[in-house]
DNA sequence: ACCTGAACACCGTTCAAGT
DNA sequence: ACCTGAACACCGTTCAAGT
């Protein structure tokens, strides 16, 4: 029986160059712009017609996603780094250091991330690198509210979206880097003394 | 003399009515889009000239400088309330909630307003706002720092920050106010234990 | 199966022409 | 002094036509 449906098919391999092309492009672009940059500036740099990028990428967050994919590996790599440290709280605050570097890659990116984390929102192709990200922080979490000093009222869900408005901050506050200093070290102690 | 630049002149009749059917539409507009909204579609709903927009609001940032001045007596109004508090950690706190609802008002706005609350932006029309937001913030905290628990090291302007973040992410994360919750918490008493 | 690019609807911004 | 709206350049998205 020939599943069509199911069965995994082998694209043409213009479609494969035309895929791993637009991605490389739009990262540039995002880089450069945000993630809210033009897509038919990418199409044309990349040298294909607008119909293709949307084949390949029928909304703005498919294409966000798949950028970020690229990123996959480094992260994983860092992940795996992160969690054989001993203290628990070190290994926490070095793993939400590490999304924060990962969230504030491209200008824009805050927004969409957060509001894929939401529940209700699997549908969204962001939420796969958020739900992957946000395990690994409920697991560093319980672990630093076990043997270290993290509060037990917090959840991995929250620090996900305060390292996400971190993040926000970063992109939007200009050059100097002392306000999100600032920020971290709210997040942390709060500003009220203990 | 007749000093016709810097004098004061009295603006024609329809350009006054202009100006405020301009900043009710936009005000309607923002409410309901945020204050990326078309502008096209506002001067349209105003049944004025997209002309006529720009002669009065040269940029973006000046009708969005224009809608908030309406919400300036209200907020005033709450700045005197609060500072009339007693317990400088309650007022402190209850500054900082009014400020983050007063930014909350159209998505969009925190990052415009964070933006111009750097240093060196004071040429921004939002920068006015801002500097007057943060002196209250300044005072407040201040107070806070002398005869309550404010940490000594934390300033009006990471607050405001802190604010605009939190405002940010109540804006990108959907209906339940429970992530914003939990981000007020931690930005309090930071995400661990004394 | 995949790509192309014209087509449509939309938007920001400017500026010559009006009153 | 102020308003109008055409004009220009730009963008997202779709879809008939090609290979």
């Amino acid at each position: 029986m020939q599943n069509t449906e199911t069965r995994e098919r082998k694209p043409r391999a213009d479609a494969l160059r035309n895929r791993a092309l637009i991605l490389e492009v739009a990262q540039k672009h995002f880089l450069e712009h945000g993630v809210g940059t033009s897509l038919e500036a990418v199409a044309k740099e990349a040298g294909i017609g607008t119909g293709t990028l949307y084949r390949h990428f029928p909304t703005r967050e498919d294409l966000v996603a798949g950028v970020l994919q690229l990123h996959a590996e480094e992260l994983e790599v860092k992940r795996a780094q992160i969690t054989s440290i001993a203290d628990p709280d070190e290994a926490l605050a070095q793993w939400l250091r590490a999304m924060e570097d990962y969230i504030s890659a491209y200008n824009g990116l805050p927004g969409p991330l957060v509001a894929a984390a939401q529940e209700g929102h699997k549908d969204s192709p962001l939420s796969v690198p958020c739900t992957t990200n946000i395990e690994t922080t409920n697991d560093l979490l319980a672990a630093a509210q076990k043997n270290g000093h993290a509060r037990a009222s917090v959840t991995g869900n929250d620090l996900f979206n305060v390292v996400a408005s971190t993040a926000w901050l970063r992109s939007n506050c200009g050059v100097a880097d002392v306000p999100v200093e600032s920020m971290r070290d709210i997040l942390t102690n709060g500003y009220n003394e203990s």
